[in-house]
Parts: structure tokens; sequence; C-alpha cells
DNA sequence: TCTGGGGTCCTAGGACCC
DNA sequence: TCTGGGGTCCTAGGACCC
């Protein structure tokens, strides 16, 4: 068998670097995005992590420092995030169609197939390519192992001289270098809870987990220990995935802009969220066994209280108005009206394929019902595929909007909506 | 006042079976 | 009074990712 070659392509600061394509102005200013409502920093640029401020800090605690140094706010702009995020993989899909999505802001490739003798140069040219054609920066790490990938994505993101590349296949040496100089809490598969316990063990580098025996890291860290030695060694667990692979549930959650103890404002966010679900389902052709909504009060504040139920369909279901009526029934049941509540989710799981649809032990696939719903059903994405998202809709939705969370800070929609493209002004010389 | 959203996979333990 | 061993299925919770 050929041994395997991955390139990782992962966009700078993604969120950010979105932002800047349209405010030139930015380009060496401290920027960061903040999650939904506003909450905490999402995305930093290489100014602003310079400043101190970690991922995930909760804007509020900041507001200060960014006032001194400056600091440019965003809201998340998903709209426009997920559509340059198209751009950059359609791009890469022209260079090898062998390719994986892995997140909006990352894509491995798989090198095998392409006849190139100089991965550095190839890889300085895709880089430059991704930067001409849709404005985004990107480093690209290159091994045998995607795990090796990643680490060398890293370093080739932050080490001086090398431009954002960098390529550590076939090269013993180099590859131990990279590794010791990986802390073990940057290796893509320890997080928080693993990184401390294997220091614990004197475990403090890439390079001594990739020492260590298969059996004492499957003793520490379960399987997936195992394959992460095994891939820090060059031999690779994890193939590329590419489409095919079948969705395991679908989830929408929501922190509401304001909480609540109003019943009409979490019913119109459970079904506004279960319907933005349902019609997921039915763009993948997909049908929900399991339905599941959990109502919380904030748990930052004492007295958390948790709401949590879940309903079995004997026949599945893509029919928002038919989940959405369940859902709302069991949280009334339960409801308290003394809680504020703060946050809701909604979850699908146990997902068929709507081709394949199971008849329960007595043959019945209650057919008819699940025909007439889907007529309907069809008609109304029709037309919201035609003229727009929400076009048509639940009533119950339009009950309240103030859990809808706040953007206060978001950039246009410069690529995606008709009345937010950018606009050029000739400056008269 | 103010702390995101959307996912996957593994494991341990209980219930149950013969 | 004695109190096995092997197996499956399900669920909750833990851990990780971006």
């Amino acid at each position: 068998m050929a041994a395997s070659l991955f390139a990782l392509i992962d966009c700078d600061n993604f969120f950010v670097s979105c932002e800047r394509l349209f405010r030139a102005d930015l380009q060496s200013r401290p920027v960061v995005v903040l999650s939904s409502n506003d909450g905490c920093v999402v995305s930093r640029s290489k100014e602003a992590k310079a400043l101190g401020i970690p991922m995930a800090a909760p804007a509020y605690q900041y507001q200060q420092l960014f006032k001194s140094q400056g600091v440019v706010q965003f809201s998340a702009n998903f709209e426009l995030y997920g559509d340059i995020s198209e751009r950059i993989i359609h791009l890469l899909t022209a260079i090898t169609p062998r390719i994986e999505v892995y997140s909006v802001d990352e894509a491995f490739l798989s090198l095998n197939e392409l006849d190139i003798s100089d991965w550095q140069a190839w890889a300085v040219a895709v880089r430059a390519r991704v930067l001409q054609e849709v404005g985004m920066p990107v480093s690209i790490g290159i091994a045998e192992t995607k795990t090796l990938a990643k680490i060398a994505g890293e370093h080739a993101k932050h080490v001086a001289g090398l431009e954002g590349v960098l390529d550590i296949s076939g090269q013993l040496d180099r590859r131990r270098h990279y590794l010791s100089e990986t802390a073990i809490q940057d290796v893509w598969g320890i997080g928080r809870r693993l990184g401390p316990r294997l220091r614990a063990e004197g475990v403090y580098t890439a390079l001594d987990l990739a020492r260590l025996r298969p059996r004492y890291a499957q003793q520490l860290m379960g399987v997936h220990g195992r394959q992460l030695v095994a891939e820090l060694t060059g031999q690779c667990c994890h193939q590329l995935e590419q489409e095919g692979r079948v969705r395991q549930s679908i989830m929408h959650g929501r922190i509401f802009g304001e909480d609540t103890q109003q019943f009409v404002v979490i019913e119109a966010a459970i079904a506004s969220l279960t319907n933005k679900a349902a019609s997921r389902l039915r763009a993948e052709r997909l049908l929900a066994q399991t339905a599941v909504v959990q109502l919380t009060t904030n748990r930052h504040k004492p007295g958390y209280q948790r709401l949590n139920h879940r309903l079995n369909f004997q026949t599945p279901s893509a029919d928002g108005g038919y989940i959405t009526a369940q859902l709302v029934a069991a949280v009334k049941a339960n409801f308290n009206p003394h809680n504020w509540y703060h946050r809701v989710n909604i979850m699908l799981y146990d997902l068929v394929s709507q081709d394949v649809l199971q008849p329960d032990m007595f043959g019945n696939t209650n057919l008819e019902a699940v025909q007439s719903s889907s007529q309907r059903l069809q008609a109304v994405d029709s037309i919201n595929k035609r003229y727009g998202r929400q076009t048509v809709h639940y009533a119950a939705e339009d009950l309240s909007n103030s859990w809808q969370p706040k953007r206060l800070l978001r950039s246009p929609r410069y690529t995606t909506s008709w009345q937010e493209l950018p606009v050029v002004r000739l400056l008269k010389p």
C-alpha cells in the first residue's frame, strides 16, 4: 500500500479575515468577532491576540480594553462566513476532488493522486491562489497523516520565515523537531481534560506522546490514544472522509436575547428552531424518530434548572409543525412560571433516510400520513426556495421575537443579500 | 446587566436475558 | 443457604473538535 499524504488547508483567523475582506481599513488593527448575543470572543486577529485577549473571553469583561486599545468588534455574521467558505471549497475542489471539508475554515486534501515533485512550491502556489481569488489568508501543513498535517499547519501559521507553509513529510528529523516543539495540549484530540492528565504522566510534548507504548496510551486515553500514537508516528488511522457519511443528529439551540418567564416567548423559540431543524431534515431527505427539547435557566446563576424532554415518534417525521406541537405540549406540561429561562435546545436524533422508511412490527409505515404531510411540506419548501427563507412559516414563530439573540454589531451580508451589497464610491480627483 | 452554537464518538454501568 | 458467567442493549455522561 502506498504511503498516505495529506495537506491541511486552514484559514487564518477565519471570521476576522472575512470581515476584513470588505474593510481594508482593518488590515492591521486589532479585530474580534463575537458569538451570537455578542457573548464571547470567537475569533481574534493577530493584533487582538497580542493584546492578551483569550479565545472565548466574555466580551463584557473586556470592554474597557477594547475601548482603550481601539479593538474593533463584530457580531458573528454567519451568512457571510458560510458564503466565503463555499468559495474556498470550490477553488480547492478544482485543485483536487479528493477533499474533506472538515469545518467552515479547514479542509484536508489527499495528495497521493497528485503528481507533484516539490510539495513546498505547490503549497506556496495554492496559498497565493486562495489569497488572490478569494482574499483569504490560509496556512498549509503537509504530512503523512491528518494529525501530523494539523501540527504542520499550526507551525506554518506561527513560525516566522515559513510564510504559512510547512511540509514535514518524509523527513524524520524535521518531524521530530516540530513534534518536540508542540505542547501536548496543542495536539489534535488532546483537550482540557487529557492535557493535564498526560502532563502528570510526564508527557509534555507531541514527541513524548509519539514515544508512548500504544497499550499504555490506550489505558490512559481509550482507543483514541492508541490511534493518536500511531498517527504521530506516521501510520495513518484516519482516512479522508468524503461526503456520504450519514448524519447522526441535527441540533439547534439559542440563548435568548433576554431571559424570560413567558411561555409564549419560549413557544416562539421552539417553533422557530424546530422548523429550522425540520427543514434541514427535508433538505437532506431524512426523517427523525426522536426529538429532544431542553429548556434551561442561566447556568452561571444560582438555582440552575433544566427541563429535559424526549419524544419518540412511531412514524419518523420531518414535519416541523407536528414536531413543534409535540415539543411545545411537553414543555407546557412541565413549565415553571417562576423560572427565568435562558436557553432552549432542540435536537433531532435517530435519523433515517426518507427512501428506506422502515415499517413497524405490524407492517405499517403510516405511508398515507407521511405522504400527505410531505406534499404540503414540499410546497412550503419550494416556495421558500424561490422567494426566500421564511416566506411561508408557522404563526407560532411570530408570537414573539424577544428570544432572538442580539447582534448589535453585525456587518452587512455583503455577498448573500441584495439589500446589503457593498457600495463602491468613486472619489473625484 | 453581560459567559456561543453545532457536532461526533467512546465508555461505564444498569437492566435484562439465558 | 447458596449467590456464576457470558452476552446484548440502552442511556447518561464524558471527552473531543471547530
